[in-house]
DNA sequence: ATTGGCACTCAGAACCATTGAGTGCTAAAG
DNA sequence: CTTTAGCACTCAATGGTTCTGAGTGCCAAT
């Protein structure tokens, strides 16, 4: 075990270094803060958190550097939250009350955790998966074609546009939405598939080329679509944080840039007791990104969480004011969607 | 007037300048290029083309570099457009037969375009403004709310929830839906709010709230997301060019980021004969990014242009393929467009 | 357990000489 | 008038050397 100044060393470490960039030593440490101490005892105290491998020499004989393990010791046991100020807060509901739909609600969320932290923001579709119907919906266009709609609980809308080369009756059309709306509104969208089978092995009426083109359309929407999404915002704050990472910037931009395995990382992540996740350095297994952190929350609609949003920037970031920020904002975003 | 070989030497100085990323001087001239002629003659010729500030040197005694005016003469008059080869045109076609709606179909496309260049490729969202009016929608959520949506002929979508506090009637609502179809379908949407204006006074069957809140909703609905939007794909191409900026590229990453100055920019570029127009380096407004240029077409839907699409990257960049993937790319999204 | 003292380390700045690709100019040749 | 060879000159880049100072590790004394 650890004992007391030991772990405050390291929290000033932590502190200077975050914001210094340089790599902390005993005597800058013992000037910026009133340990009742000298610095040859910090010395000592240094070598304790060195041989735990909370920090590390990048060379010999030069200052010392938090290690993954120390900042994760530093988030997890000495850090508190920073609340946001009254300012940012005030920014947070201006912005978010102005989105109307879903696409903007998000854009919005976006856009603003990045100018909050200074960090690439990232949120994430509300995915299919865990939502339900809300309804669907058939509409002529000309002879030949229809617009198949299917909208989600969560706001989310999609469409596609279906030939019919036949043509259609615009009565059974009719009759075909509300068939369709009785069997899958409410449910989940995972079973609309099942349903869809079921229906067509009961459904006779009509024409039975169209109806079951729909149906085949319909759920081509659901799986197509199925997959996530996820909106960045803020990438020039990476760039501008580019010493922090060593070699160039651009392996981690290809990186974040690629959608499926940000995803796989984001959703593999498990929450603390605050509802923020996050995963410092070589936590994450995406070895572009050992020199990352990512910080994120979920965020809920219909009181279940519904997808994720959250910063991602060097491991070398201000954790309390980006937990602080993310925080507030999935619940902000929360609020938002859950009243619509 | 400016004769034959002096241009010659500028083509083959852009070329080599392009490929070596340094300044090229007489002598590697002579050698890579096959002119008849001495190295000293060559210089002769390119002190013509810095008199006429095509060329520059960064500093004295070292090989020259083309001027933003000496790319512009290069595009304009001396390089041909590289056609894309048949794997890129496969690829293309590929790629963009896969999309189903708008959204992803621009998706796709700001994608692929960044793949095939090697650079920052953007796609505008087809502007309202120019758009009209496929289909309006009214659907009944519960007892007192209504989801209204607009569909309009580049096949964007648009909705939002209207509470409608006092409850309605669907037959009324069934008939509003007709009545607003019956006036707005086919009709630019710039007269939306005329028509609806003269609608408001003509009409007065069913119940009057609903059907003004919904008018006035519809009329948001144009305006509010009459801002355009572009998507942006491929941002770290921009990083592993990032040689090619002096300084940082987070400028140049922020200002590209800034949606409403990049609008404005490519809105104002004049296409060539090509259908693609080009900005190099100080040509554009835009001071962060004087070391970049920028190649947009426009893409149509129904015959007419409704937005652009192109790439940005380093004025030193490979303007023939960029112009010739930039060119394919936004005549298949015509295609692709056309045809819905 | 804490501290002052001291020898030692090593990245980074500062300085300097060297190198070589490239220029501009001039005078001769075609 | 155009082309060319020759030559002196420039200057960024390279690489080696030295210097400096923040910082360490260890030890003996408190």
């Amino acid at each position: 075990m650890i004992s007391e100044r030991p772990l405050e060393v390291l929290k000033a470490i932590v502190s200077d270094y975050i914001q210094s960039r340089e790599p902390v030593g005993s005597k800058s440490l013992v000037e910026r803060h009133a340990f009742g101490v000298s610095a040859a005892t910090i010395r000592n105290d240094m070598a304790i958190l060195e041989e735990e491998e909370l920090i590390a020499a990048p060379h010999t004989s030069s200052g010392r550097v938090p290690t993954d393990k120390g900042y994760r010791m530093f988030v997890d046991r000495l850090s508190e939250v920073k609340p946001i100020s009254n300012a940012e807060r005030a920014a947070i509901e201006g912005f978010l009350s102005k989105s109307s739909d879903l696409d903007e609600t998000l854009g919005h969320t976006v856009r603003l955790l990045s100018q909050l932290t200074n960090q690439v923001a990232l949120v994430q579709y509300p995915s299919l998966g865990r939502a339900s119907v809300r309804h669907v919906e058939l509409i002529a266009i000309d002879e030949k074609k229809l617009l198949l709609m299917l909208i989600s609980d969560s706001g989310r809308i999609q469409q596609q546009v279906v030939d019919v080369p036949c043509g259609y009756d615009l009565l059974a059309i009719e009759k075909l939405r509300n068939l369709l709306n009785e069997s899958v509104a409410g449910k989940p969208l995972a079973m609309v598939s099942e349903l869809m089978k079921a229906l067509k092995s009961k459904q006779s009426t009509g024409d039975q080329k169209v109806t079951e083109k729909i149906i085949s359309e319909l759920n081509l929407l659901v799986d197509a679509n199925n997959q996530e999404k996820v909106l960045l915002a803020g990438t020039s704050n990476l760039a501008r944080r580019e010493q922090d990472f060593p070699g160039s910037i651009s392996p981690v931009l290809e990186a974040i840039e690629e959608q499926v395995v940000l995803l796989k990382l984001i959703s593999g992540m498990q929450a603390d007791q605050h509802g923020v996740s996050l995963s410092i350095g070589r936590e994450n297994s995406i070895d572009a990104l050992s020199n990352a952190s990512i910080v994120v929350s979920g965020y809920e609609s219909s009181g279940s969480e519904i997808a994720k949003v959250g910063v991602i920037g060097p491991t070398r970031m201000d954790y309390s004011s980006n937990i602080g920020a993310v925080r507030a904002v999935a619940r902000y975003l929360t609020q938002s969607l859950g009243g619509s």
